[in-house]
DNA sequence: CTAAAAACAATTTTT
DNA sequence: TTGTTTTTAG
């Protein structure tokens, strides 16, 4: 940059980054490290692409995986270029629906399709089958969603999802099914995306004309169906860009394919790639550990992250009893009221209420993130069926939802008279149920009527008051909100304080069946909080979720759990799988900027069982240098002691400890390189030691 | 058809 | 231990 006056999106930038964001003219791959500036980069090259470049901002458009990311790059975005905010920031996901609510009707999809979520997809999975247990038709519900990811239709060749021969049977029915009734799931956001644009050559050159640019983040997370997807958007003209790091991979569960980053360049000829290694966020003292962590895994591209922040205070690998001094533990650290800058990290969501109990009992503020999500609620799905259908009265999981909630005398045989009717007389289930009502017992006919009447009064309404006052309407002539009213009563929950939250959401749209449609499908595709609903001021600690915790940052990171059959999980057994853990433990590492602590139980409690725990084998892969030992939170022995502590403990050595007594050390083996015992105490309790900085005490056969 | 009682399973991670 | 599903009696 030789350059006298160079332009301010480039001001700041290291080379590397100023190459990501000049560069035009073939496809872009960014392999950006953990903590280099992504999101800067994709910013200032939308803004340098905009205002240097002369792009339209609306012929721009960028993908995210999560809501969150999406809605913090489009803010960032419309602050750094005129006209910025009209670039089309959107997930996979809401891009999806975007483009079949516009022309989704050349496959025969009704503009006002609701979007199925796995437990919808379940329900409607059982209304085609008998005799299948719920949770096998949750499992076949998985795989069907599964095989979506991977761009498989029924027909296809299904072996590689799974073995199961009832699996394209069933698939297919739900195919047609859903077909019907005019509804997708999320699977069909992208798979029928990519259809519509494969198989309609005037949307596909119209869309590939609309967008002279397509930049994807988190490139690494992309599925086979995402893959496909972004094949068909790109045209001969159009500027891709992707953005990832094939180490931060976590979601192969659901479908993500490495694949997809570690063969771009071979998909997408003449892609030039640039690597972003400076990190700009951790000491070397994170960085180090999670550089020698991920270099056990065989699948990636390789890199080598750099920091300028040399040294800083070591980790603090910590072993306790059990997981209440874990809590204990990390509530000691807190103690220095830097709550916000802290987060507290855990594999499952389970996890997260022995901190709970603790915190709320010493008045230590903390925030839960994703964990119980607003939209799982029952009484919010209960009010979205009701919405959902009276926006598609077809709708026949939302009809199962609510038809006999509250309670109105229809059961189950009823329902399926219902049903049966409505798919014979062109499936509008609410006219059904008007029709059947008059053939049937007294208890039932008179609820199905009031029911009816209840549905057509309310739809009566929807143009003449404002979209809130009409969820309110239909929560409340529906019977839901009495309902849940009793049920607040007896178990002292706050479903109606949630209601009131679904009812203050909805006053954002315009009324009618148009924004009572797209108030839905915002709240489908956005599950995570409702809007509105924020922290009341104060310093708060963060639970969260390993996975929750990507694109975050903070300055203390305390990574709890890191027991076996915890994390690595118990299902965890295939190479893969454990790859793909040992990934979420760098990103985990890798969130933290200053301290990083790590801690382990002994025992857990486990389905109300307390259960003996091993450490974590991927403590065993960090370098003991670049760690500090503890015992319960106390500090261990220091190098110097190290050796004499190691060479008294052999397997027949009797020992002695404060809590379980006299035992004798029956096993020891290393951990990676850290030596470790197996002791069985006379209690017939077993449990292992890091012998090297735990209170064990050698005490003589006759004593 | 409903409600209460008894048996029963189950724990990743998310758009 | 929890929550959920199936059974049973009304």
């Amino acid at each position: 940059m030789s350059s006298p006056e160079v332009p301010r999106y480039l001001e700041g930038l290291n080379p590397e980054q100023r190459d990501a964001v000049l560069h035009e003219g073939s496809p872009l791959l960014i392999l950006a490290g953990a903590g280099s500036g992504k999101t800067r980069v994709i910013t200032c090259k939308i803004a340098y692409l905009i205002a240097e470049r002369g792009r339209d901002p609306s012929s721009i458009l960028a993908v995210t995986f999560t809501n969150k990311a999406a809605r913090e790059m489009g803010e960032r975005v419309a602050q750094m270029a005129p006209g910025a905010s009209r670039v089309l920031v959107k997930t996979f996901h809401s891009f999806g629906a975007w483009l079949l609510r516009r022309y989704g009707s050349s496959i025969g999809l009704a503009p006002a399709f609701a979007i199925y979520d796995d437990d919808d997809s379940t329900s409607l999975l059982s209304s085609i089958t008998t005799g299948v247990s719920k949770r096998e038709l949750s499992r076949y519900a998985h795989l069907i969603s599964k095989a979506k990811d991977y761009c498989l239709s029924p027909e296809d060749d299904l072996r590689s999802i799974s073995a199961d021969p009832r699996l394209p049977e069933l698939y297919a029915i739900y195919e047609k099914r859903l077909h019907e009734i005019g509804n997708t799931d999320f699977g069909d956001l992208i798979g029928r995306s990519v259809e519509l644009l494969k198989g309609n050559v005037e949307v596909r050159e119209r869309i590939q004309g609309r967008f002279s640019t397509v930049l994807v983040d988190e490139y690494q997370d992309s599925n086979v169906a995402q893959y496909e997807l972004l094949k068909s958007l790109v045209g001969p003209a159009t500027y891709l860009c992707v953005v990832g790091d094939d180490d931060q991979s976590i979601y192969r569960f659901r479908g993500a394919e490495v694949r997809n980053i570690l063969t771009f360049s071979a998909s997408f000829p003449k892609t030039k790639i640039v690597r972003l290694e400076q990190n700009y966020r951790s000491t070397s003292a994170i960085l180090d550990i999670a550089s020698a962590v991920v270099e056990n895994n065989k699948g990636r591209l390789g890199k080598r992250l750099r920091t300028e922040k040399r040294g800083g205070a070591k980790a603090v690998l910590a072993q306790f009893d059990d997981h209440e001094r874990e809590a204990a533990f990390c509530a000691q650290l807190l103690s220095d009221g830097r709550l916000e800058r802290t987060a507290i990290l855990y594999r499952t969501n389970a996890q997260s209420l022995p901190f709970e109990t603790l915190f709320t009992r010493m008045n230590i503020p903390y925030r839960i993130v994703g964990a119980l999500r607003f939209y799982d609620r029952e009484e919010i799905k209960d009010s979205l069926a009701v919405l959902s259908l009276l926006a598609n009265p077809k709708d026949e999981v939302a009809f199962r939802r609510i038809v006999n909630k509250p309670s109105r005398g229809i059961g189950d045989a009823t329902v399926s008279k219902i049903v049966e009717r409505a798919r014979d007389a062109g499936g509008d289930l609410v006219e059904a149920a008007g029709a059947a009502a008059p053939g049937l017992a007294k208890r039932a006919r008179s609820g199905l009527i009031e029911f009816v009447r209840i549905l057509k009064n309310i739809t009566s309404e929807i143009d003449a008051v404002p979209l809130h006052e009409f969820v309110e309407r239909a929560i409340t002539d529906s019977g839901l909100l009495e309902f849940h009213r009793l049920q607040d009563e007896i178990s002292g929950s706050q479903k109606l304080r949630n209601l009131d939250q679904l009812v203050n959401a909805a006053a954002d749209y315009d009324p009618g069946l148009d924004g009572l449609a797209l108030f839905l499908e915002h709240i489908e595709l956005d599950r995570s909080q409702v809007s509105g609903e924020e922290d009341s001021g104060g310093e708060r600690v963060t639970l969260i979720t390993m996975h929750n915790t990507k694109g975050l940052e903070f300055d203390r990171v305390v990574i709890t759990g890191l027991d076996d059959d915890l994390f690595p999980g118990r299902h965890d057994e295939q190479p893969d799988d454990i790859e793909e853990e040992r990934r979420l433990f760098y990103v985990s590492i890798t969130r933290a900027r200053e301290e990083l602590y790590l801690t382990t139980c002994r025992t857990r409690l486990v389905w109300g069982r307390f259960m003996q725990m091993a450490p974590s084998r991927f403590l065993s892969e960090i370098p003991q240098e670049l760690i500090d030992f503890r015992e319960n939170g106390v500090e261990g022995p220091t190098a110097e002691e190290d050796d004499e502590l190691i060479h008294g403990y052999e397997p027949g050595q009797a020992v002695y400890h404060e809590q379980y007594g006299a035992g004798t050390i029956f096993k020891k083996w290393y951990n990676g390189r850290q030596l470790m015992v197996q002791v069985q105490f006379e209690t017939g309790r077993i449990a292992q030691f890091f012998p090297k900085f735990q209170p064990l005490e050698r005490i003589s056969r006759d004593d």
